[in-house]
DNA sequence: TTAATTTAAGCAATCGATTGCGATAAAAAT
DNA sequence: ATTTTTATCGCAATCGATTGCTTAAATTAA
C-alpha cells in the first residue's frame, strides 16, 4: 500500500492540480511492481478484486436465467407487488442475495418516468445557513427513500444556470434553490417550470415569479431587532446592508425602515451602509460610520453575524463599550454569536426546520397531489435572540 | 397565491410533520376557488402550467420526426461527436433549442453503463468540516461534469448501511465516506468493492480496509499540540478523547501519548478522560479534572474546537486565568476558536483542500487508467495554528 | 365431469439514448 | 466511364427494469 504524506499548503495545492510530478511517477513503478507480483503469486482474493472490474453486475436477467424463469416474474418478485407465488417468490429472494444483485436504479427510474431525487441549488453548501437547511432537506427525503443532489452556484448565476440545467437532464422530481447573489435573470428558473419539474425557492427568491417558496419574514425580524434596539434607548441606529438586487436584503431593510417609522425616529441616509457583507466589509463601514461627526449609537448588521463580528472587532479596538456605547445586533445566530464578548444579539432563522419544511412542502403539497400545482408561500418567522451586546438595560434581560 | 405565516417553534414542528389541521383544510378550501376560477377565466399562461404536467418531454425521436431524420443522427448531433453533416447538425440543433430539448440522463447513463455521479456519505451534512470537505470535493466534480449525491449518516452504521444501498442502487461512478461514530462492522464498505465501485475512505476510516484514503495525520497534529504544550512549561496535561472505534482519536491519543514520551513526561491516566466529544461534555470533564487534588495546567481537548470551548467556559466561571493558569488546544480550527477571548489554539485540517483532493483522487487515479487500481493512502498533515490560549511565553509567539 | 374462476408465469413492448454495422449517394481517383 | 473512397445517415440491438396482456395451470364451483 502507498503512502503520500503532504505536510505544506504548498504541497496540498500541488496535489490539488495533481500534476504529473517525480513523485508521481515514482509512485507509478511501484505500482507496476505491484501488479506483477499479484499476476504471478495467484492470490485469489487480490484476483478477484481486478477480476471485479471487468465483470457485469447481475441483473434480473441473470436471476431469470438461472431460476428458468422470465425476468418479469423476478421484477415482481422483487417490487413484492403482485402475482408471484410464495415459493418461487422465496427461491428468487434467495438466489438475488447469493448473486448479490443490486437494483440499477437508472434502469427502474428510466421506465417509470421519474427520479427519486430532488436537487437543490445553493450559492454556498459550507455555509451554515445552508449546510443547515440542506440537512433538514435530507433528514425529511431521506425517510421517503429520495436521494439529494446537491449544487453549489458559488454566488454566481452563470454557474447557477448550468447547474440548473444538468438537474433538468437528470429528471429530477423537484428543484429547490436559493438564488445566488448575482441574480438578476429568471430565465432559468422559467426553464424548469417548462419542463413541469416542480420549483420550491427559498430564502433568496425571485418573488415575482409564481412557485413555492420558503421564506423567513425578513421584514418583520427586521422590525423586531430595530424595535428593540430603539426600546434600549438607542437614538442613532445605523444599517449595514446587503446587495438590494436579493429579496432578503430589501426586506431587511425595509424592516429596518418601518420600525423606524413606526418609533418616529428619522431616517438619517447617512448611516446606511451598503454592501457590508463580510467581516471585513462590516468592519471597513464600522470605521466610517464611528468616524462620523454624529457617529450612530447602534449597529444592526442586517447582512451577516459576520459582519457584526467585524463591527465589534473595531468596536473593541476603539475602546467602545458595547453595549453601553455602541449596541450591536447581527443576523442569523451564528454558533459564535454566543460566545463571543459580549455576546451579540442575533436573529435565528430556524434553518434546519426550514429544510425540513421544505421537503414536506414537496411531499405534502406535489409529489401527492397531480394537479393541485398551485404554489403556496410558506413563510416562518424568524427569532430575535437577544444577548448582551444590546442589552443596555439589565432589567429586561435575563 | 397563498401565504403561510409561521411564527413560533411549535408551529415550525407542526409544518414539519404537516398533520392535516384546520389551516390545512381552510388553505385548500380557498384552493379549490382558485382552481374553479382558473378553470372558468381560460388565462393562457394558467393553463399551459397544467398541460405541462401531463405534457411529455420532447426526445430526440421528437426531433428526428420533425425532421425525417433518425434518432441516431440527431444524438450524433447532439453529443457533436461524428458523421453527421454540418446543414443537418445546426438543423438538429436549431430544433433542439426550439422543442426545449433536454438530454435524459438516465437513458444516458444506463446505455452508457456509467453514471457521472459521486457518492458521498458523511456522518452530518451540518458540520464544518464535513460541509467543507463536499465543498472541496463538489468544486472539483463540478469542473468535470460530475453530480454529487449526498448522504448523511446521522453518526449511525444502520443508517450508513442504507446509504451505502442506495449509491449503489444508482450506479455512482464512486463512493467517498467518512465512519459513522459507532462503526464496528465494515460489511458493507466491502459490499461496495464487491460491486466494482470505487471507494474512497476519509478522515474516519476503516484501517484494515484495502481501499484509497485521504487522511489527515492525526498522530503527528496530536504531537505537535502536545509537544507545544510542553515547551510552553505546561506540566500536567490532560487529554479529552474520542470514542476510540474510530481510527482518528485513537491516533489523537497516540500522538497524545507520544509526545509526552519524547519529552519524557509520565503518563497520568486520571488526567485522561473519555468521551469529551461535544461542549457539554467537555465543560463535565473539565469541572472533574480541575477539582482533582492535582489538577492538571493543560487541557487538550483532541475531539473537537466545541469541547475545548466547554473547557475555556469552565474555566472563565472558575476564575482560572488561561493561558496563565490552564492552557487549552483544540482540534479543528472551528472559525470561533479565533474570536473567543482569548483565542483558541487548534489544529487546521485543510478541509477544503481535503475534499478537492478526495475529488482529484477520483479523476487521476481511479477513472482514468481502469486497471490500475491500486488503493493509494494520501496524508495530509494538519497545521497547528498557536494562539493566546496556550501562549504563556508571550516572546515566542507573535 | 365439465365449466368457471383464480393464480402463476411468460411474452413483448416500453422508457430514451447510444453505437456498431450496413446502405446509399456523392465525391474522388483511376 | 468505371471503380474506389468518403461522407451521411438509417437500421436495429442494447442498457435493465417494468407492466399490460396473454396463456397455461390449478383450483373451485356447478
Amino acid at each position: 500500500m502507498l503512502h503520500l504524506v503532504i505536510s505544506t499548503i504548498g504541497e496540498i495545492s500541488w496535489l490539488c492540480q495533481f500534476k504529473t510530478s517525480l513523485l508521481l511517477s515514482r509512485r507509478r513503478a511501484a505500482l507496476n511492481n505491484l501488479k506483477k507480483e499479484q499476476w504471478t503469486n495467484n492470490e485469489p482474493n487480490k484476483k478477484q478484486d481486478i477480476l471485479m472490474k471487468n465483470q457485469k453486475r447481475t441483473t434480473i436477467y441473470d436471476i431469470a436465467k438461472k431460476l428458468n424463469l422470465n425476468a418479469s416474474s423476478v421484477s415482481r418478485a422483487l417490487s413484492n407487488n403482485s402475482n408471484v407465488s410464495e415459493a418461487t417468490r422465496k427461491l428468487i429472494l434467495d438466489t438475488a442475495k447469493e448473486l448479490n444483485y443490486k437494483q440499477n436504479s437508472l434502469a427502474s427510474n428510466l421506465r417509470k418516468g421519474h427520479n427519486q431525487t430532488i436537487g437543490v441549488i445553493v450559492p454556498r453548501i459550507n455555509q451554515n445557513y445552508f449546510a443547515d437547511v440542506i440537512a433538514g432537506i435530507e433528514e425529511v427525503t431521506y425517510q421517503k427513500g429520495y436521494n439529494l443532489v446537491i449544487c453549489q452556484s458559488n454566488e454566481s448565476s452563470a454557474r447557477e444556470v448550468k447547474c440548473v440545467n444538468t438537474l433538468i437532464n437528470q429528471h429530477v422530481s423537484c428543484i429547490v434553490i436559493s438564488l445566488s447573489a448575482d441574480f438578476e435573470d429568471d430565465k432559468h428558473l422559467q426553464t424548469i417550470k417548462e419542463h413541469g419539474i416542480p420549483l420550491i425557492q427559498f430564502d433568496r427568491v425571485a418573488e415575482h415569479l409564481d412557485t413555492f417558496k420558503v421564506l423567513n419574514d425578513n421584514e418583520q425580524a427586521s422590525i423586531d431587532a430595530v424595535s428593540h434596539l430603539i426600546e434600549q434607548g438607542y437614538k442613532r441606529i445605523a444599517l449595514l446592508e446587503g446587495p438590494q438586487n436579493l429579496n432578503i436584503f430589501r426586506q431587511r431593510k425595509a424592516g429596518y425602515l418601518a420600525a423606524l417609522k413606526k418609533y418616529k425616529v428619522p431616517v438619517l441616509p447617512e448611516l446606511i451602509k451598503e454592501n457590508a457583507w463580510t467581516k471585513e466589509l462590516g468592519a471597513e463601514s464600522t470605521k466610517e460610520l464611528l468616524n462620523l461627526a454624529e457617529p450612530p449609537d447602534a449597529i444592526f448588521a442586517s447582512t451577516s453575524d459576520f459582519s457584526a463580528l467585524g463591527v465589534l472587532e473595531v468596536a473593541t479596538k476603539m475602546g467602545l463599550k458595547v453595549p453601553e456605547e455602541l449596541g450591536i445586533c447581527g443576523y442569523s445566530n451564528e454558533a459564535f454569536t454566543e460566545i463571543t464578548s459580549p455576546s451579540i444579539t442575533t436573529i435565528d432563522q430556524y434553518s434546519v426546520s426550514m429544510g425540513k419544511t421544505i421537503a414536506n412542502l414537496y411531499f405534502q403539497e406535489i409529489e401527492s397531489s397531480e394537479k393541485d400545482n398551485n404554489p403556496k408561500i410558506v413563510s416562518i418567522k424568524p427569532k430575535l435572540i437577544v444577548r448582551s451586546s444590546t442589552l443596555r438595560n439589565k432589567t429586561e434581560g435575563y
